[in-house]
DNA sequence: AGCACGCCGACT
DNA sequence: GTCGGCGTGCTC
């Protein structure tokens, strides 16, 4: 009997499609990890095989033939189908999009996987003057050696393929003269330092210490938390293990959570290793992406750099992962297959028995949990390289004091002390645009945004008001809608609002302002960046951006404008979010020699975890937010699950959800928490209703079997069927 | 998710 | 009379 072959195919259903093979295939030659190309309704699509089976689970009369097989050899090892099975069960995602997230656009469209670098048609004689003479019987012939003069180091394949004639005759015509080759261009990312091999840095002791430590753990499966002081060098400690990876002929896979991080750290990687470095982000053409990823997939390049996205890459023989910033949330994928890169990579190395080293300055509670339960190996760089001071921290209690703009008189004579010894200050402003509010001081009426739970954002550097959530705009009303009146009043801060204010309390000195608005130009905060570094600014302010990875060696003083508002939210992870940041923005402070200060501005100068965060530093306020989360039976003391729901019909989403919550609810269990339906904390977003439920637990097997069990009957209720629903594994958001 | 089938309003 | 609105049903 003829094996049947299970395919993965990228739709939102949660199962396998069964295919007679292609005629002429034999079956028992095929290997899981070949892409497949079916008819699938009325379409072919492309799909992916993970196992063959002696007998279907349709009828066979349902069956249909496979078209065609794409690949002679897997794309995708078996280490790698069992990492996206893993992943498809854990986060209770259709399996195809599971398998969809680990190929490139062009792969998934079934393109070759033949050759990781592109192929480039290159000259083989200098005078391609004669050359074209020579060819003057042959007008493509000469077409395409005149492009070849454009191009002395060869046309790229995709240019070739760009052209609406028959280049193909015409360059095999070439080649047959012996006036043009094809080579193939393996490195089109990393041309030149090759060859420059700069020599390791001298360790520290605690550097040596954390090498060691994880040099003695390559072969098999250790998770390590290195918990380093910003500026203590762990980027010397990944250079240095990667080294050793290398030596031991495996490749290594570096995941950083944005992308604009990756071009330092490219740089130092390809500065000191003669090996070709891959790099893979969203920012890439989907030609660059497909080229890393077979470079990783073949084996041919070594090291790779890439966010989240690329935990899922094949690597032909993976020695090592190290996720960088391990407690960043953009780890956290926040639509569609809502992943973890940071625990996928943790679960990855544990199938592979490789090491994996997750690094932070101020790690997450559930990793810090993880090393207190003896999951994680914890390694410590407490000291900053060069010895440089660690920041001194100041309340600023502005309660009863007369704000300029959100800047206490205190504020505002640091920051002029700072600039008086010609010293840069950092602001800290949690909002980009001018105003988050703008109000009707005659009758307090309030713009709002038509499609969504939330106030429009004013912007005044292009007279319009913005929704954040939505995207709506309009340009900026001058009277109030309600009653008439032009007394219309900008409330609460916003970036801009400070930087106009500070313009004007220092109208000497050069204040730039960083946020998604200011850098939105390509190009804009790489020139930013440069202005600050080469000291042509005073003042930088700024929104979360400026907490992210960048050194401001100039820095000295950091002003965070409210702390509050980030100690008192409905999200109970906000406390750890906000000592993250807070601990990351000073730590741009007072690099090298000069000792900086960080000022928090605050009403409420007795909060307790403010106080631990100051006194004993992240990891006392790590220690006691711990316990507040473990008194409160909050992850990491237990797990969570989101279902979310929304439609443009108000009643539809509660309705289900509800319907969720009673099906839970009959298979009842003391150990498993239902809550809600519940609206979201922005009912309302983009013109659609918004409800969520949340099922807690202490158990995760408990909490996952019951949501196995319940999403067959789920996908069947009529309910579902009127809104758009997904649940999400361990949210980090609760919105 | 796509894509088609299917039944009700304003247009050549 | 038809083009097209998006409800609902299916994909081995």
């Amino acid at each position: 009997m003829t094996k049947i072959l299970k395919v993965a195919v990228s739709v939102p259903l949660r199962r396998l499609f069964d295919y007679v093979p292609p005629a002429g295939t034999d079956a028992a030659d095929l290997k899981p990890g070949v892409r497949v190309e079916v008819p699938f309704g009325r379409r072919r699509k492309f799909g992916m095989l993970m196992g063959l089976a002696d007998e279907p689970e349709v009828d066979r009369g349902r069956l249909k033939e496979a078209s065609a097989i794409l690949d002679s050899e897997p794309l995708l090892s078996p280490d790698d189908l069992r990492l996206l099975s893993w992943a498809s069960r854990y986060y209770h995602h259709p399996i195809g999009e599971v398998v969809a997230a680990a190929l490139t656009v062009l792969l998934r469209k079934g393109s070759a996987a033949e050759w990781a670098g592109e192929r480039l048609l290159r000259p083989s004689t200098e005078d391609l003057a004669s050359a074209e003479q020579a060819c003057a019987r042959a007008p493509r012939q000469a077409a395409l050696i005149r492009l070849l003069r454009e191009h002395p180091n060869g046309v790229p394949h995709s240019r070739l393929g760009e052209l609406d004639w028959d280049w193909r005759s015409a360059a095999e015509g070439l080649i047959r003269k012996g006036l043009a080759s094809w080579c193939e261009n393996r490195e089109a990312d990393a041309p030149a330092c090759h060859s420059a091999v700069s020599p390791p840095f001298t360790l520290n002791p605690d550097q040596q210490e954390a090498i060691a430590a994880v040099r003695a753990a390559l072969g098999a499966y250790t998770a390590f938390l290195l918990e380093g002081v910003t500026g203590s060098g762990k980027t010397e400690v990944y250079l240095q293990l990667t080294q050793e990876v290398l030596a031991r002929g495996g490749q290594i896979m570096i995941l950083l959570p944005e992308i604009n991080l990756t071009p330092q750290l490219q740089a130092r990687f390809r500065s000191r290793f003669s090996v070709p470095v891959a790099i893979f982000h969203s920012g890439l053409t989907e030609a660059e992406r497909r080229r890393s990823w077979l470079g990783m997939q073949r084996g041919e390049v070594s090291i790779l750099l890439g966010t989240r996205s690329a935990v899922f890459m094949p690597v032909k023989s993976l020695g090592m992962i190290i996720l960088d910033e391990e407690h960043d949330t953009s780890f956290k994928q926040q639509d569609g297959f809502r992943f973890s890169a940071r625990d996928v990579a943790v679960m990855r190395a544990r199938l592979l028995d490789i090491p994996v080293v997750l690094g932070s300055a101020t790690p997450s509670l559930e990793s810090v949990y993880n090393v207190s339960q003896g999951r994680y190996r914890h390694l410590r760089l407490p000291h900053r390289a060069g010895g440089a001071a660690q920041p001194g921290f100041r309340l600023l209690d502005i309660r009863g004091h007369r704000l300029r703009e959100g800047l206490s008189p205190a504020l505002i004579a640091y920051i002029a002390e700072t600039l008086a010894r010609g010293e840069q200050a950092l602001l800290f402003v949690n909002r980009r645009g001018f105003a988050p509010t703008l109000t009707c001081h005659a009758c307090g009426w309030v713009a709002r945004c038509r499609r969504c739970d939330a106030n429009l954002v004013v912007h005044a550097g292009d007279h319009r008001l913005r929704c954040h959530h939505c995207g709506f705009e309009q340009s900026l009303v001058g009277s109030c809608s309600g009653c008439g009146s032009e007394d219309l009043r900008p409330l609460g801060l916003g970036t801009e609002r400070v930087e106009k204010a500070l313009g004007e309390i220092f109208p000497g000195a050069r204040a730039v302002r960083i946020d998604r608005d200011s850098t939105r130009r390509k190009g804009r905060l790489e020139a930013l960046l440069n202005d600050i570094h080469e000291g042509r600014v005073d003042i930088l302010i700024g929104t979360q951006m400026l907490a992210k990875g960048h050194h401001f060696p100039r820095v000295t003083l950091v002003g965070i404008t409210d702390v509050d508002s980030g100690l008192y939210s409905t999200d109970f992870r906000s406390g750890e979010r906000t000592a993250q940041l807070v601990t990351q923005v000073a730590g741009r402070a007072g690099r090298e020699e000069r000792m900086g200060t960080v000022v928090l501005q605050t009403r409420h100068p007795g909060h307790p975890l403010l106080h631990v965060l100051i006194r004993e530093g992240y990891s006392g306020f790590a220690k006691a937010c711990s316990e507040e989360r473990r008194a409160a039976l909050l992850p990491p003391f237990a797990y969570q699950a989101l279902w979310r729901a929304e439609a443009s019909d108000i009643e539809a989403p509660r309705r289900f959800l509800e319907r969720v919550a009673n099906l839970a609810n009959q298979r009842t269990s003391r150990d498993l928490q239902v809550l809600g339906p519940v609206p979201a904390p922005m009912a309302r977003r983009a013109g659609r209703q918004r409800y969520q439920l949340l099922f807690q637990s202490g158990l995760r097997n408990l909490l996952h079997g019951n949501i196995e069990a319940l999403l067959p009957r789920i996908s069947e209720l009529d309910e579902a069927k009127r809104v758009r629903w997904s649940i999400d594994i361990d949210p980090i958001d609760l919105y």
